[in-house]
DNA sequence: GTATCCTACAACCTTATGGTTGTAGGACAG
DNA sequence: CTGTCCTACAACCATAAGGTTGTAGGATAC
């Protein structure tokens, strides 16, 4: 599991999103969190072992109780992961209009015995 | 689990997060997509299934095999997710700017017996 | 028709998730 | 010291993830 791997799992739970909007707001004390979810202290201490494996949040000594933060740090790696994908897709629309404005584009590629199975987008090639 | 759930774990996968680039350039079938993973065909096809029920990809039939193509829709409404919580953390910011501008503003709020256990913000209150 | 390719799916295994309860220790109040 | 609160962690359970192999069916090539 790839660190990348880990904030997207983190973050693909409802509780530990809301969990995340919560310390992101301030800090929060692991019992204060537990009291917000319909689930045990324990199950809450894990989601949140979980998102600080993942660097979403840190966690600081306060006394008795641990206080609980965001790090915004890793949310927007995490954006920037998906913010590359839709850039892959903007480049290949870009290429598509690049082809339009070809002055010899064809629609119809003029489909011979070799090209006939050149449809799909070769791998590796 | 939420559909938001499931667009997240989708892309918490390292070789579903490439597949998904790859059918965002251009159509693939499954069988061009698992040459190129170390893995089983079937493993690959496990792979594009739970990215269709999280609806990042389509499939397509043409002849004997299945295209598969990337949802762009899918892959943004993830992101916007994310850009949520980056802006509820931009929220907290803005508001410790207005706290600093106010012109009674005191560093030392002054701490009591009644709101030294106020440091943390309450929940539900 | 036969062989081949692409796909779908079932069965199986191992490990991780997401929840539970119970136990135990550190920090504070009285 | 005693009781209470906050936390950590272990044990347990059900189920899902992520991989494998094997079987079977539809579409194409010959």
């Amino acid at each position: 599991m790839t660190p990348e791997d880990r904030v997207l799992h983190a973050l693909a739970d409802v509780t530990r999103r809301d969990i995340v909007s919560q310390v992101l707001r301030g800090e929060h004390s692991v019992s204060s969190l537990a009291r917000r979810y319909p689930m045990s202290f324990a199950a809450v201490q894990k989601h949140v072992a979980i998102l600080e494996r993942a660097e979403l949040v840190r966690k600081r000594r306060h006394g008795r109780e641990q206080l609980v933060s965001g790090n915004i740090a890793a949310v927007r790696d995490a954006t920037a992961l998906l913010m590359q994908l839709e850039e892959v897709w903007r480049a290949r629309i870009d290429r598509m209009g690049e082809i339009l404005s070809e002055p010899n584009h064809r629609t119809t590629p003029n489909p011979t015995k070799e090209n006939r199975h050149d449809r799909e987008e070769r791998p590796q090639g």
